[in-house]
DNA sequence: ACATTAAGTGATT
DNA sequence: AATCACTTAATGT
């Protein structure tokens, strides 16, 4: 009996990966392509928060992202940590390919933002599509433009502007990505993503109240508007 | 009721 | 803006 409803799940869930990749990619890739991809991927299903590459691992599988929302940060020796970036549904991490043919070490630490499905397509492939699919070589490089275009902005967030201004950023960009004005996070992880301490962070967090932009709640922030 | 974790605060650098 | 040292508040057992 659990077998076969667990084996029923397993073919239903290989057939709708080419529905699932068709829903996100569909308009970008070939559909030879999405086949072949439906047929290599894995899915992987996330839990919030749950990592899915620290630093130091070693990649073989890329993934992309179908559904849910991943943070990239940095990480030094110490685990203190800097976000830099958010891959949403469609996107995935065009530097991790690098990664994996160059066989790197991750340099980045990736962890799921809220529940989240992903494609794990193993890397050779990614090598040889290059070649054979025009629509993949262009998914891939502006994969990569769209990386660097917010590298750069978050580098100017953090030199050009003060811990306050980056802070509602953050909190902005955070709702928009989540879909809702509720943001649950606790003034460490808040401080952790941007680098700075609890205490600053709680600091800056009452500023924002008083100004009226937000209201706090334990293990809560509301923004008033996006 | 008690322990634990999150958030608030004053003082100091 | 960061850190320390402490208080207060919220929540879990």
């Amino acid at each position: 009996m659990r077998t076969s409803l667990s084996i029923t799940k397993q073919m239903l869930s290989q057939v709708d990966k080419e529905a699932m990749l068709q829903a996100q990619l569909g308009y970008v890739l070939e559909p030879e392509l999405i086949t072949e991809m439906a047929q290599l991927a894995k899915i992987r299903e996330t839990t919030t928060d749950e990592i899915i590459v620290h630093v130091g691992d070693r990649l073989q599988l890329i993934p992309i992202v179908i559904e849910g929302s991943i943070k990239v940060s940095r990480e030094n020796e110490n685990g203190e940590e800097l976000l830099l970036y958010y891959i949403e549904g469609g996107d995935t991490c065009a530097m991790s390919l690098q990664c994996c043919t160059k066989k790197m070490d991750s340099q980045i630490k990736a962890t799921a933002m809220e529940p989240s499905l992903l494609l794990m397509i193993p890397a050779e492939y990614m090598e040889t599509w290059m070649n054979q699919y025009k629509s993949w070589r262009t998914y891939i490089i502006s994969n990569y433009h769209s990386r660097m275009m917010e590298l750069m902005e978050s580098i100017d967030a953090i030199a050009f502007m003060n811990l306050d201004q980056r802070l509602l950023k953050y909190l902005r960009d955070q709702a928009k990505l989540l879909g809702s004005l509720e943001i649950l996070h606790t003034h460490q992880q808040v401080a952790d993503d941007l680098h700075s301490s609890r205490v600053v962070i709680s600091r800056l967090l009452k500023q924002l109240e008083i100004k009226g932009e937000i209201t706090l709640h334990r293990n809560k922030i509301i923004l008033k508007t996006i």
